[in-house]
DNA sequence: ATTACATGAATGAATGACCATTCATGTTTT
DNA sequence: AAAACATGAATGGTCATTCATTCATGTAAT
């Protein structure tokens, strides 16, 4: 078994650990049992539990962005570009679900490193919705008086707290597809029924 | 000095603490100490630490809950009802930064007694918004097809990212009227120039 | 091809720091 | 002078982290 592979299997035993128990909560030997390592083979592949948790970051996130990032450039209509940011989102998100709730739990530590990765490279990805709005408001399909800072909050925001509820079980499930519809439709048209009726 | 003072400050402090530090990381010491009492103090008040957690959101929260009730049942239409949860949400987070901090990132935990405590009564909170969408749809302003639960948690989503970044002061701050002004604007009529253009 | 030696990955028991909680003692109020 | 309240040092339990030891595998010597 190659040096690697205990690596890889330690950041998904992780990943499953942390989803289950909290960062704080999980013990280095809770994640060695789930890895079937010895508690001191960690420290052999990460310096500490901080370091664990954002290699889990780095990782995973970083293939997420990649995917969204290719995927997206093959698409020039901002309207399919803000489908395709939420379906790849959820579809993520459904993929891994213990991954899922470490990034939407786990990524809101107060914590100083947990902190500075979050202001680094998530936002860099939440950042691709900002630049599809602008992209939109260039081509003239989006109204140039939305925020772009505030609309990718907005749909971001909507996006995590639909995929966390959905992990949480809380509420009837609803699929990616019924989900993309729903936010885009919200997004692009809104809720009202006719928007000419807007008093002034 | 009264003892339901005493109660009160070692509550304000703690939501201090607790956003200053997060749960885990705060000690009961450093709550005591910006509570100005003694460690011990502390546990003529609260059980233990997870209470008094659940007392910070108990009455902080319930606050917000009943006053957002109180200013809703006064309004009837659905757009304004749905600016108001808006603005009274956002300013409620204003008003209290740890608080909302406290809200923001604790109430998430994947801790037991927190989880029920966001299961129950704070879904209450969030659920005042499928309400308002139902509502608006029985009285033939907001459309059938949109579905309230998910609705109501793209709403909220969005409210609570725009609110947890404003904490964060990652970016420009806007104003309550700014968010609230594009919020319903993006919700209500949607971000595209004209609707109408939607293809297919 | 058997034996002797070397390597470093893996182990898990032991260490030590940290902190929630308790409680013997002091202080204030009635 | 009780009762009620407050104190903060001491206790005990819980882990993150370390490190002496084991063991499997590889290389060299005979």
């Amino acid at each position: 078994m190659k040096a690697e592979n205990k690596h890889t299997k330690i950041i998904s035993a992780a990943t499953k650990v942390f989803a289950k128990k909290g960062f704080f909560t999980a013990r280095i030997s809770d994640i060695a049992k789930e890895a079937k390592v010895a508690d001191g083979t960690i420290y052999l592949y990460f310096n500490n539990k901080y370091d664990i948790l954002l290699s889990v970051f780095e990782e995973e996130v970083g293939k997420i962005v990649e995917n969204t990032e290719k995927l997206l450039s093959a698409e020039y209509d901002p309207r399919k570009q803000l489908e395709i940011f939420a379906s790849q989102h959820l579809m993520a998100m459904k993929k891994n679900r213990y991954l899922a709730e470490v990034i939407q739990i786990e990524l809101r530590q107060t914590h100083k490193v947990i902190k500075e990765y979050r202001d680094n490279k998530f936002s860099k990805y939440v950042g691709i919705v900002a630049v599809i709005i602008k992209h939109g408001q260039k081509t003239g399909i989006y109204r140039p008086d939305i925020k772009p800072d505030l609309a990718k909050r907005a749909f971001f925001g909507a996006l995590d707290e639909i995929s966390r509820v959905w992990n949480a079980s809380l509420e009837t499930n609803y699929s990616v597809e019924e989900i993309v519809t729903q936010m885009l439709s919200i997004f692009l048209t809104g809720i009202q029924i006719d928007p000419a009726n807007l008093p002034e």
